[in-house]
Order: structure tokens, then C-alpha cells, then sequence
DNA sequence: GGCCAGGACACCA
DNA sequence: TGGTGTCATGGC
């Protein structure tokens, strides 16, 4: 899940699932196999996933992190306190809120809402948030308003993600879609 | 061949 | 603080 998460960054999980496989077939998926792995080879095994150089180095800092604070120990890592495991990723290079969310949600089962470029358009789109609201903000109408249930979070976020692909995977050529803008937060095409 | 995709970060004004 | 470029592959 956490190799998952960096993976994902501005990718479809349909190629990040290509690049865990390969590390999945080499044995790397444990920590201390990760860590031992070469950053060429490495970077060759998660090619699939775009960036692959960048996020080569993102694993590599996030497994050295946990080598170094935690022995590898990657379970007692996710037991930390929610708050302070949070603060610990986001100082780790290449996680920043939404990759450390995921982290807590998916991996360490925290009541902990995802935010994502889905989740930013579609409430936007809706006029709840401004365009430009910022991650925090956005995440706390979520958990304003939702009991702190991570199963309901996990599927929340999922259903945002389906309802925003299912969108526009039927229309495919509609211009006046009224989600489909730049996920990177330019101006809208139609 | 162009456009776009479930971020993070450095750099600049 | 906000805008922009960069990282890079793969599907359509």
C-alpha cells in the first residue's frame, strides 16, 4: 500500500499495478528487500509508472527512513500516533499531504479523508469549495461531516474516483463536460 | 503526434 | 503566496 501510494502520484493506478507487479515478481515488495535493491534496478522495476527516477528515489527514501528510525519494522511504524506518523512522512522527501493520507488511510487504517484531484473537481464543480482551496481546508469538510470511519472514508473516496472516471470514460468526446478541466488546476477547456 | 493522467518539489516574481 | 516547469510512461 505504501509502495502503492508513492506509485499513484499523478498516475493511473492501471500502470502503477503494472509496476507493483514487477516488484512483486522480483521480491521487492518487503522492506528490506526494497532497501537492498539497486536505484537503476529499482528504477528499471517501476518504470510502468511514469517519473520512474523520481519515485525510484522516493522509495528509497522512504524505506531508508524506516531502516533508520524504525529497523524496518514497517507495522510498528503505522501504529504510531496518526498525528505524529503523519508529520514523520511529510518530512520524508517526495510525500507530501495527499501521498501521507493515503499512507494513513490505506496502509495504517486511520480515519484519515484522501484528497485527491477527483475529490478537489468535484466539489469544486459543485460549487462547495473554491477552485483554489487549499488541501486542509478541503479535507475538513470531509471529516467536518462524516463519522471518523475509515471503511466509510476508504469508499467515500473511492466512489469520487469512480463517479469522476465513469464520467467521462461515457463521454468521451463531450466538450461541455462539466468535470473535465485540468486536474493540475488550469483553466477549464470548455 | 498530441493530449492527458488519483503529486511533489524547486524556482521565481 | 501563487504560478509555472519538471519529472516520463502509456493509452487513446
Amino acid at each position: 500500500m505504501v509502495v502503492g501510494a508513492i506509485l499513484t502520484q499523478s498516475t493511473a493506478w492501471v500502470n502503477v499495478a503494472r509496476a507493483l507487479a514487477q516488484l512483486r515478481r522480483a521480491g521487492a515488495l518487503r522492506p528490506a528487500a526494497l532497501a537492498a535493491l539497486p536505484a537503476a534496478r529499482l528504477a528499471r522495476l517501476v518504470q510502468p509508472s511514469g517519473f520512474f527516477r523520481v519515485k525510484a528515489g522516493r522509495l528509497r527514501a522512504f524505506v531508508r527512513h524506516l531502516v533508520r528510525r524504525h529497523g524496518g519494522d514497517l507495522t510498528r511504524f503505522l501504529r504510531r500516533p496518526p498525528a505524529a506518523l503523519r508529520a514523520e512522512l511529510l518530512g520524508i522527501p517526495g510525500i507530501g499531504p495527499e501521498t501521507a493520507d493515503s499512507i494513513l488511510l490505506y496502509a495504517a487504517g486511520r480515519p484519515v479523508f484522501v484528497v485527491d484531484a477527483y475529490t478537489r473537481r468535484i466539489l469544486s464543480r459543485h460549487r462547495i469549495v473554491g477552485r483554489r482551496v487549499d488541501y486542509g481546508r478541503l479535507q475538513a469538510v470531509f471529516m467536518a461531516h462524516l463519522p471518523r470511519d475509515p471503511g466509510l472514508f476508504n469508499e467515500y473516496h473511492a466512489l469520487l474516483v469512480r463517479v469522476a472516471k465513469e464520467y467521462c470514460r461515457t463521454r468521451p468526446r463531450c466538450t461541455r463536460c462539466p468535470l473535465r478541466f485540468d486536474l493540475r488546476g488550469r483553466r477549464p477547456r470548455v
